[in-house]
DNA sequence: TAAATTTGACCCCT
DNA sequence: AGGGGTCAAATTTA
């Protein structure tokens, strides 16, 4: 988008999209009693998330005052020389929008794939910290193409104390940058396949509960797709190691992995190149398994939007 | 060699 | 002052 938009209030067009999000959800509504085939089930979910982000979109540009688009024309990402722009650059970070969603694994699911959890994008770790009070550490990741496109997007993964096969992703910022480009899911799954990981397994700590993580854990790195970050967190707690550290980009882009996905299993669809985490929030509210939550951080939302983030996310 | 991760230092906020 | 989040140099990996 070019600068700004002038969507100040944008009363009509949140107005609009938030109609097309009721729709839309009435029209999933329809689709979940249907015999449909998933690929076109899948589809709703889909257009939802769209329509949210697009919400996120004209919400964030009149926060922002036009302030800062994303990527205006000069594409420097967060000009270092303006302790001003740095500022308020962390301002804005403040602002990012915000949601949590659980992954947790199935503890005897190998091959039990639940849909799949990967957000599609690639993302870079930055940073690791033991968090206060926190048994596990928490691993900071950002969009990998935040200094070439200036994507904003972050997020955290942070394990679960009490339960260690569950793990909490906070997701922060949309992503601004172009996805990555497309693969076709035959090629993309070759990939996969040949770039599979083999895991060293070796522990110290045979709790229970460990131990049952450490198996899963076995499990899916047999089959060698585990979202990288998860994965992460488990080699620096649980000694599991993985043969080549780096699971980034062609392996975690549409791995299946044994996660217990808010979404509505919709299997492999690993050229669906939309699939995004907040399109299963939405879905998730009818579904039990599912432990999305939506915030809005301290967004002063528009009434209009206010009214569809009620009905949306109830 | 380029790209990704690790990890201690640093910054900002409470 | 202490904690959470980020930076960036060093290190590792492909």
């Amino acid at each position: 988008m070019g600068s700004g938009e002038g969507v100040e209030h944008g009363t009509p067009l949140m107005a609009e999209l938030a109609r097309a999000l009721q729709l839309v959800r009435e029209l999933e509504s329809h689709l979940a009693h249907s015999s449909l085939a998933d690929s076109c089930k899948s589809l709703a979910p889909e257009i939802l998330y769209s329509i949210q982000k697009s919400i996120l979109m004209v919400q964030s540009s009149s926060l922002d005052g036009g302030g800062t688009p994303p990527s205006t024309t000069g594409d420097s990402p967060c000009p270092l020389s303006e302790e001003h722009d740095c500022k308020q650059m962390k301002k804005n970070r403040k602002t990012l929008h915000k949601w949590t969603t659980q992954a947790r694994l199935i503890p005897g699911g190998a091959g039990g794939v639940e849909g799949p959890v990967d957000d599609g994008y690639s993302w870079r770790k930055y940073g690791q910290k033991d968090i206060l009070g926190a048994k596990h550490p928490r691993a900071y990741y950002r969009c990998t193409h935040r200094h070439t496109q200036a994507c904003p997007a972050v997020k955290q993964v942070q394990r679960s104390d009490e339960d260690p096969l569950l793990f909490n992703i906070t997701y922060r910022g949309i992503h601004s940058c172009l996805r990555r480009p497309h693969t076709d899911s035959a090629s993309a799954s070759e990939e996969q396949q040949s770039q599979r990981k083999k895991v060293k397994t070796e522990r110290l700590d045979s709790e229970e509960a460990q131990e049952q993580a450490f198996l899963s854990m076995a499990s899916m790195a047999e089959w060698g797709e585990m979202p990288l970050e998860i994965f992460s967190l488990l080699s620096a707690n649980d000694d599991v190691l993985i043969g080549n550290s780096t699971l980034v980009s062609p392996v975690s882009l549409d791995s299946t992995y044994f996660l217990m996905s808010p979404y509505p299993i919709n299997e492999e669809t690993s050229d669906s190149d939309l699939g995004e985490k907040i399109s299963r929030a939405n879905s998730a509210s009818n579904s039990s398994l599912v432990n999305m939550d939506v915030m809005l951080d301290e967004l002063n939302l528009d009434q209009s939007f206010q009214f569809d983030a009620s009905s949306f996310f109830s």
